[in-house]
DNA sequence: TGCGATTTTATGTGCATACATATTAATTTT
DNA sequence: AAAATTAATATGTATGCACATAAAATCGCA
């Protein structure tokens, strides 16, 4: 009945689960150490590390050198949401995705979008576009595209593909940032996406960068309802 | 000039995410197989498997075996989303937590609620209450616990501590659900939190279990203006 | 006693090797 | 020609070993 021999890092991540969840370790505690567990379970130290590192990662376990490997006391949940592209998005829904393109202008953007890309009094490419499910607006596309940056972007339209996706596609990029947020619908949201003034929309906010050059910046809108789920 | 030497999986990771960034790699291009990168990289295979997992991790390679490994697509951003304990949030910021408990009940909950918890008809531990930043509202707690799964939460008062920390530290529990959406505040929400009435409120929506059963649900609502930031 | 230098220790990582596994490609059989 | 079998191949991972590194614990000396 002993020696449930655990060959595999994802056996040994399970069984750690397990005892942290059922408080066999409880947060704060100070686990054995590699060497320790690897000849409980009956494998290679390289296999028990895997699994510890593994769940570091999700937060459930601190390590550190030396100090050793001790249980969360606060787990900050780590929830890793995928942003998909929004047609992905809707389509997994089982919906038809549409696409409508609101604007395309060339203009110098208000001084907040000029400031963060660095464009001073440079006009940039402007596009707005709403993205539909079965017909029906889904989210609100703004955004800002640097020409600089991005040359091919003025010879697109945009009016078939949403700058979402050409960009993916022909802008590279080295990082960005995403903002969450809950704002209330202006007037002109309210009519683009059809819902009632000062609805509360989630907003998602995004900045791109191709080294120190901001390649675009993004803020999607969505309807009200709209949610964003994770597992833990 | 040549053979730069990627000794470590980290600055592997590095040339990789370069290639990739700089459409060396284009989307959806098969890139080399393991054993050929790590010879050009001057490195073992094991190296190499490390760096492209980390990558594909964060979603811009897709790897499977045999058919090798490829720039992804349309790269669904992966952000991770650290969630901490509102208390070291705020703490975080430079602020001074604070914490009032407002409500705190054994009562039958509305159907929604019992529905999810499994709890027909049974009377469940509500408990509500506000967090504080300097003395401001922060966020508004509007939690459910049942009893039976988490028996010593009926003892506690949480008038000093929140349940959000007391459940962290005495609820055991095996996985969870959270839920990010934008709402609008109702009367009440609006009176707890000090603002306008149908204000826009990021809220995150929590659901933890302990296998079956659920230890607790609650909904977090965040005063306007709230953000959650990550980075790509 | 106080404090800097040294040792100890747990994790972090690289490497060579072997084998596992999934999947495609090729080959043989029907 | 279609189906079933087999081979080839890229990734996945286990192992033993060595050494790197960070940080705690200890020692030694003033």
């Amino acid at each position: 009945m002993n020696t449930p021999s655990f060959r595999n890092w994802q056996s040994v991540q399970t069984e750690v689960l397990r005892r942290i969840h059922a408080r066999e370790w409880a947060p704060g505690d100070l686990i054995p150490n590699e060497v320790d567990l690897a000849l409980e379970f009956g494998c290679a130290r390289t296999t028990v590390n895997r699994a510890l590192r593994a769940v570091a990662e999700s937060g459930l376990l601190d390590r550190r050198r030396k100090a050793g490997t001790r249980v969360a006391v606060q787990p900050a949940a780590k929830a890793t949401l995928t942003i998909p592209v929004i047609r992905n998005e809707i389509e997994e829904l089982g919906k038809i995705y549409g696409y409508r393109r609101v604007k395309r202008d060339l203009t110098v953007p208000p001084v907040a979008v000029s400031q963060l890309m660095h464009s001073a009094g440079r006009p940039l490419l402007h596009v707005c576009a709403l993205h539909l499910a079965d017909e029906l607006p889904y989210a609100f596309e703004d955004r800002w595209i640097d020409p600089d940056v991005v040359p091919g972007a003025l010879k697109e339209s945009f009016e078939t593909i949403s700058a979402n996706e050409w960009l993916l596609r022909h802008a590279p990029y080295t990082h960005g940032e995403i903002v969450f947020a809950a704002t209330s619908a202006t007037r002109d949201e309210a009519a683009a996406l059809g819902c009632p003034e000062t609805a509360a929309l989630f907003t998602i906010d995004r900045v791109t960068w191709d080294g120190d050059a901001v390649v675009t910046k993004v803020r999607l809108l969505f309807g009200p309802g709209h949610k964003i789920c994770t597992v833990l």
